[in-house]
DNA sequence: TCTCTACGGTCATCA
DNA sequence: TCTCTACGGTCATCA
């Protein structure tokens, strides 16, 4: 019912029509984002080694009120005359920021290794047992069975032989997640937090989300750091299910499911990197590019649901005239019992069945005979 | 273009539109369809068992017109006073029938490995080789190792799982897959053509279509045991995806693709098991019904293209007339070189861009002056 | 004699 | 503080 969303990038209204894509795409338009996606990676690393070189030669003065430059602009920047997002939120609870960046950041230090099983590439054997693919390092395991399901999972063919690629990678440290770039030459090994430098960072962040970041900088910029959830990034940026699987351009954590622990996980995408694919020439092309393509879909499925009622309420107009008819017909012969005989000059009218209109969320009842409309009130 | 299709189904009118469930189904009927999607395939051992036990009871006369009892009507009772399907189609080079069964029927003998290795299903590892999954009892590949990628291909988590299941049943001969039935027990080993009851069955479509048929009775009866490709399976009876995948459902043969033998294999369905399913309650309910679906489906996409070409006009008449305002403009200040100046008195058309009317496929051009429409030729 | 995924949208369901 | 697949339709692309 709500036509206003609670999120983040509609809030501002888009600038005028005409400059912006308003229609749909072209076929060629969606190749070229399909075709660019890949670019984007490149796009990020080059931004991040910028980035360390940039806080390395300031020093280490990252709280500046000026967003870093080089970097797309903060999303601080954009949304100042607005509240924060709405939608920040973070996989920690929302503890306030304590001076024990560790006690805050890790409180269920014993669970860790629980969480680094991603349950939902798993095998569910039914069993309760890891597969040797699961816990590849389990001598144990590697007896081969066909009941060791070889786990697939909802992905296709070219993203399992990418993330088999890319998993080989990473155990490597090649590629993407070779350690000394050519920019970090010197100081290759000392990993330390984009924003202040610290040499405190997420492990887990780095690893997964490959963000290099301090637990006190998290707090510090929820309009950077906040995690959002996959249906979040897809609804407010208008991504799309195989974009946001693809964790070479978007990584995300994985929890359980805060519903129910046995459901699909969780899956956390970083705010900063959500935006910058979605602002950047790949995607929407800046943020407002992005509202107005929300705002034309909002408009789109206005008039869909306006199409549809006013069908509903034509059709049940149509059923309407003709019981009216039947009605009469019966009222000159006399009429059946319980059939209302008192309207030959005084008008009672007689409600047919309720329509929602989808405008307001109130329900429309139409008088069979005199064909009045009024909106139903809920006592 | 063409609104014709060449195919199955539709050829019918449908009966009168009423009865038939003409609306969009709702979404209880559709789960409905999907839960009874599990039962059909008892219904069909059912059916088969009830066949195989008349047929022997009848002894062998089988090539009556009147077609079996208790098992659905033919495909040939419904389209009597039609040609026989133009879809009609056999894996085979479509030979004509000769004396020499096996000479006909597998001309390629030497290549019968060959098509018994399911490429769709296999692990490309872009070196040549087969892996252990591909090749269980190859022991030289039993080496774990994680490039040796575990075959998933585009398949939900459920559909594999069912798989693997269904694997190792048949492999056991369990479930499904045993050979006793009860109505079979007293020649539970001799398997039998399901319309002669000669022993010499092709055992490839025994095994992978669940189908025991002899080869010239596959020739004899086209309009039950022709092959229909999947995409001709899912246009021709409005079936899904998920529903042709469904090897349990709807068993099928795979083929090299005859476009490319590298691109996706063709998949080749049994007519009669198709039909079987789209006519029946878990699906369509009748011929009728599909009919119906289809025609409704048609006019609902006609209807769209109409909407679609009518907004197209507009926008060209709108633009159009903006542009004979500028022109008239202009006229008044003598014109620009190239204007025609001589429409005083004479009025000469001024073409604007052709657009394709979707009913005829012509294209409607439209004076920017006068409005005039005018169907374009092409020379 | 082809098949799959992608894109939009809308749901209910199930996990 | 959820996610996935299913359904319809329409495509271009790629395999």
């Amino acid at each position: 019912m709500s036509a206003e969303r609670p999120s983040t990038p509609p809030r501002q209204n888009a600038a005028g029509p005409g400059q912006l894509p308003r229609g749909p795409l072209t076929p060629e338009q969606k190749r070229k984002m399909e075709l660019n996606r890949m670019k984007a990676k490149a796009l990020r690393e080059q931004h991040e080694a910028e980035l360390a070189a940039k806080t390395r030669s300031a020093g280490t003065s990252p709280n500046t009120s000026q967003p870093t430059q080089g970097l797309k602009r903060s999303h601080a920047s954009m949304t100042a005359s607005n509240p924060p997002p709405s939608t920040v939120r973070d996989a920690r609870t929302t503890a306030l920021s304590s001076d024990r960046p560790l006690d805050e950041i890790k409180p269920a230090r014993n669970f860790t290794r629980y969480v680094e099983y991603d349950f939902s590439k798993m095998t569910d054997t039914k069993g309760g047992f890891l597969t040797q693919e699961d816990d590849p390092f389990n001598k144990a395991l590697h007896v081969p069975d066909d009941k060791e399901a070889q786990k697939p999972a909802n992905m296709t063919q070219r993203e399992w032989e990418r993330q088999q690629l890319l998993q080989s990678l990473r155990r490597n440290r090649e590629g993407p997640f070779e350690p000394g770039l050519s920019v970090l030459d010197d100081k290759s090994k000392q990993k330390t937090c984009r924003e202040c430098g610290s040499l405190e960072i997420d492990w887990k962040w780095e690893e997964q989300l490959r963000c290099q970041i301090c637990h006190s900088c998290k707090d510090k910029y929820p309009d950077k750091y906040s995690l959002l959830t996959k249906t979040e990034a897809r609804e407010d940026y208008l991504l799309t299910d195989p974009e946001l699987r693809d964790e070479e351009l978007l990584p995300h954590l994985e929890k359980p499911n805060p519903h129910k622990s046995t459901w699909n996980s969780m899956m956390l995408y970083l705010r900063y990197q959500v935006e910058e694919y979605a602002f950047s020439d790949k995607k929407w092309g800046s943020s407002e590019a992005l509202d107005a393509e929300f705002e034309r879909r909002e408009t789109d499925k206005k008039r869909r649901r306006e199409a549809k009622f006013k069908t509903k309420l034509n059709d049940l107009k149509k059923r309407t005239r003709v019981e009216a008819y039947r009605r009469n017909r019966q009222g000159a012969a006399g009429g059946d019992f319980g059939d209302d005989l008192s309207t030959n000059r005084k008008h009672v009218h007689q409600w047919g069945r309720t329509v929602d209109n989808p405008e307001t969320g109130i329900g429309v009842k139409t008088c069979v005979d005199c064909g009045m409309e009024v909106e139903e009130l809920e006592f």
